[in-house]
DNA sequence: GCAATATAATTCGGACTCCTATGTATATGT
DNA sequence: ACATATACATAGGAGTCCGAATTATATTGC
């Protein structure tokens, strides 16, 4: 659209390159997780298993396949080893007798408190972007997410995009346009979950029309460069 | 700063939500990586690999190694998975017998082009982003690279921010602020390359400058939210 | 009610990733 | 030349991933 038609032919098209850029970031995310979970002990894929029962207590080990995106026997191998390591344990679930409920033991409870701790390389790297930047990327992984979710590439996750109490740009104040129906406060996009405990599942409609309201927020339109 | 005392109050920090929505992207470009190019017979550490000698010609092994952050022996794995594929090559260095050259046989180098052909999900989920948002994120992810660069964890790498040719903000046109002393022409934002061909590195003094100029643009003081 | 089918999880084999520690050439400093 | 440093290879071990086959329940259709 606009300008440099020199640098538009010459270069690889924006979204390859912000992907090459994603991926470093990724890079140093992975060595990051063999570096620090190592010293405990864990492996990165044992470490978000962790993670994620942390966050939402226990989980199937088909749940937890879905929502790390690998195949049910890499979850299997990984909750194996943790069972192993006494981090983890499984119990059979009352209705279903072929499922099993997995949880952190207390053990396993510690390990991933301590885990959320320690200021890892990448949160620095983060916290060291100007706070509204920092803002722009959750919007903007947000939207991502959301896609990614529509193509069926990840489950569902609870954001405020997906929630039944999200009114996006009710409020007239720039800092906080948004408002949240279960707490009944006014909060701003620096204030996005994309996992929040209390998230409840929007209809699509409302979903949809949600979106839409969200995504034509005034803020969006900035003068692009 | 702003706003908002309750959610301020009750939701983990910006910096960790933001790098929480980093791991699911990172999660997917995983999966993804796994899915694609499994179906070429690759590993993703072995596209990887393959990636970096198309884009950088020839490289040492310990190069390689730096490049993908992980330590040598599991640089040398690939490289011989690859080299029994018939996809790499190994050669011995002239001047330095312990040294050997890696670079693509005619296979491989096909087995790059192909990759890069594919659309594959991430960048179509980056594409389908406002353009605008699709530069600030390059910019912000800019930003983070060069801050990891600074803590040494990865290897500098040839950005437009590091160049001796780079000129930040030398112009008065709002989508085309930069200019490229080597190719003598103005960009913008959304045109900064995190791996040129062309790059030259810049020396210290110079580099600080331009970080400092290019971190202090107008465009970066929007209102926060 | 009971075979036919579907689903939750496990197990198996195989290629690979990633590490640390060690070995083998070759280079370099004194 | 001799000690030390460097480039890479190799070995061994835990774990990640996968697809395919198993085992143990559910669910469905007659």
């Amino acid at each position: 659209m606009y300008m440099s038609e020199t640098f538009d032919a010459i270069s690889e098209p924006l979204p390859r390159r912000v992907q090459a850029g994603l991926s470093k970031i990724a890079m140093v995310m992975r060595h990051e997780a063999w570096a620090q979970d190592g010293t405990r002990g864990l492996t990165p894929t044992q470490a978000q298993v962790l993670a994620l029962l942390q966050a939402r207590g226990a989980m199937r080990l088909s749940a937890i396949a879905a929502e790390l995106a690998v195949k049910q026997p890499t979850a299997s191998d990984a909750v194996t080893a943790l069972t192993r390591k006494g981090l983890v344990e499984k119990q059979s679930v009352p209705d279903d007798g072929r499922a099993r409920s997995i949880r952190l033991t207390e053990a396993g409870a510690a390990a991933a408190a301590g885990r959320t701790e320690w200021p890892d390389l990448l949160r620095t790297v983060v916290a060291d972007l100007p706070e509204a930047e920092q803002a722009a990327l959750l919007k903007t992984l947000t939207r991502m997410i959301r896609n990614l979710q529509q193509q069926g590439a990840i489950p569902v996750q609870r954001m405020c995009v997906n929630c039944r109490y999200f009114r996006p740009n009710a409020h007239a104040e720039a800092h906080t346009p948004h408002h949240c129906a279960y707490v009944d406060a006014p909060f701003g996009d620096r204030h996005l979950r994309l996992d929040c405990p209390e998230h409840a599942e929007a209809d699509a409609a409302l979903a949809s029309a949600n979106w839409q309201r969200f995504t034509t927020s005034p803020h969006t339109q900035e003068p692009g460069s």
